[in-house]
RNA sequence: CGGGACGUAGCGCAGCCCGGUAGCGCGCUUGCAUGGGGUGCAAGAGGUCGCUAGUUCGAAUCUAGUCGUCCCGACCA
């Protein structure tokens, strides 16, 4: 075995950095923190934005494109945004370079080409974009204002993880406008559903909805809405998040509009993202020791061929067989992939697409063509069979949906057993670090008893989740009284 | 920002202690065989040893500096 990989068991983390590198998805860069995506990481970041965009259009939105750099005085303008963001920003104070006279070859900045005003490469653009709303904005005629934009941001973070957290990464932010504060309500929990709907649908990927406490809150929001997913490791991580911002940015900008009554009033803003990060969490969830698992819904191949033969007589015959196979999938829009390169050998495939989680696979040689087979490897199980070549098209059709809804199915079972009440503190440390998951434990309501726990136990509130349903009970940590339980997780 | 490691061929590494002009495996090229789970044999191509300065007849190796990347923690999507 050449390219054996690391096990979750042994090192979770190294087993993950290895799925990223050796699967193909992405590459460490020249500059610290920032990766490379590869063609197949790449291609299934189309597809996944594919997905989003369309649903994002289905609710009414429409997609435009900001610049990257924001005025440092635009984003000054909301305290507690420019607080959150202002230690992990890049920052242009140069527009020009000259060489240097002293050091032949060398390039130096020309200290002639100082910005009057520093520009910041956009860590998300809620400023710059509520800048423009304030000029696109007159009348409740105008509102409301409903507007996605997919673009790269930058945030300059002290350690890095592909696709978990590097210094850029691609995302998506919708930024919204309404008349009124339910109106912006209902524009960020429908988002919130739209983000479950992909993780859980596309991405076979259970999500518990809820909101976070005013301590995880979003820099410069009144409410952040998220999906926390469950890590094959018992680590919680924040999927997507949505915002309620409020007339905080509407303040800030001075964004308003006339009311029929003829009345000036701010609007309300929401903002909502997920990210590249969605790939982190989508290979965490489902791969194996060998390598990869993609859901068939988003997978940047669905299926591929892989033919056995002695000669080109043999291979002649099966490339006919191919022919039909390949027509057959693309016509019923299954992504497909005959793998006919003559310098590695049928074992040596087999492994690789394992590796880079094809969900499907199809090898077909002599013996198959004189039965009237073919024989269907899924990704999922492992399991191989021989199938009728006359029934193989119903049959892929089949696994594309058995096997997203097995890597569903298997997912939510995990979390579900990993989702623990607890109502002692000796119980909540236990259960933390031996058996991980989700935490649902009674807690006082207080920023205090949050940020102790956190510097006690590590775990931190992921969130409060949707009617969540009121009961009496004493805080885990403070023992003070409490209303409900909320879920604690150690956390990405 | 603290702690740890590393930088030598496309990739993974050895050589460094004890200085003498660079090697192994994978991959790559060509040929023949092979082909139902990471092929075998043969012949080849490929490296200013991260960068800079110093010591020396001579530096991948010793000294000083410098740059960069990764991993583990605290902070964050």
């Amino acid at each position: 075995m050449a390219n054996e990989l690391t096990s979750r068991e042994t090192d979770y983390a190294q087993w993950y950095n290895e799925l990223i590198l050796k699967g193909g998805l992405a590459d460490y860069s020249a500059v610290r923190g920032c990766m490379v995506i590869k063609p197949y990481g790449y291609t299934l970041w189309e597809n996944m934005r594919d997905v989003l965009d369309k649903m994002f259009k289905d609710t009414g939105h429409v997609n435009a494109y900001f610049p990257l750099f924001v005025p440092k005085s635009f984003l000054e303008k909301e305290e507690g945004h420019a607080e959150g963001f202002a230690k992990e920003c890049a920052v242009v104070t140069h527009y020009r370079l000259k060489t240097d006279p002293n050091n032949k070859g060398k390039l130096m900045v020309d200290p002639e080409a100082k910005l009057e005003e520093e520009l910041i490469v956009r860590p998300t653009s809620e400023a710059i974009i509520w800048n423009a709303y304030k000029d696109w904005i007159q009348s409740y005629r105008d509102l409301p204002l409903l507007i996605n934009q997919w673009a790269n941001v930058v945030r300059w973070e002290m350690r890095t993880r592909l696709f978990l957290r590097t210094a850029e990464f691609l995302w998506q932010e919708g930024h919204t406008a309404h008349a009124t504060a339910e109106e912006a309500i209902e524009e960020a929990e429908k988002m919130l559903h739209v983000y479950g709907d992909f993780v859980e649908n596309y991405m076979a990927l259970p999500v518990i909805k809820g909101i976070k406490t005013p301590n995880e809150r979003f820099a410069g929001a009144l409410e952040t809405y998220c999906i926390e997913a469950l890590m094959q490791d018992g680590k919680a991580l924040q999927a997507g998040t949505s915002h309620f911002l409020g007339q905080n940015f509407a303040k800030a900008f001075d964004v308003k509009y006339l009311t029929k009554e003829n009345k000036q009033e701010f609007v309300w803003a929401t903002s909502w993202g997920v990210s590249t990060r969605l790939i982190g969490a989508l290979v965490m969830a489902h791969s194996d020791d060998q390598g990869l698992v993609m859901p068939p819904k988003i997978a940047p191949l669905q299926v591929v061929i892989v033919p056995i033969y002695k000669g080109p007589e043999q291979k002649a015959l099966v490339d006919e067989k191919v022919d039909g196979i390949v027509a057959g999938l693309k016509a019923n829009g299954i992504s497909v992939k005959y793998d006919d390169a003559e310098n590695t050998r049928p074992g040596w495939k087999f492994a690789e697409y394992e590796l880079k989680g094809v969900p499907v696979r199809i090898a077909i040689g002599q013996k198959d063509i004189e039965n009237g087979v073919v024989e269907v490897a899924r990704r999922d199980t492992k399991e191989k069979q021989s199938i009728p070549a006359a029934d193989l098209i119903e049959h892929v059709k089949f696994l594309m949906t058995d096997i997203q809804q097995n890597l569903y199915n298997k997912a939510l079972a995990y979390r579900d057993a990993h989702v623990t009440e607890v109502n002692s503190w000796e119980e909540f440390k236990q259960v933390l670090h031996e058996k991980g998951g989700f935490i649902s434990a009674h807690w006082d309501g207080t920023a205090e008893t949050e940020d102790k726990i956190k510097e006690e136990a590590k775990a931190t509130i992921r969130c409060i989740p949707l009617d969540n349903p009121l009961e009496a009970g004493v805080c885990v940590f403070s023992g003070k009284p409490s209303t409900q339980r909320v879920l604690f997780a150690m956390a990405y």
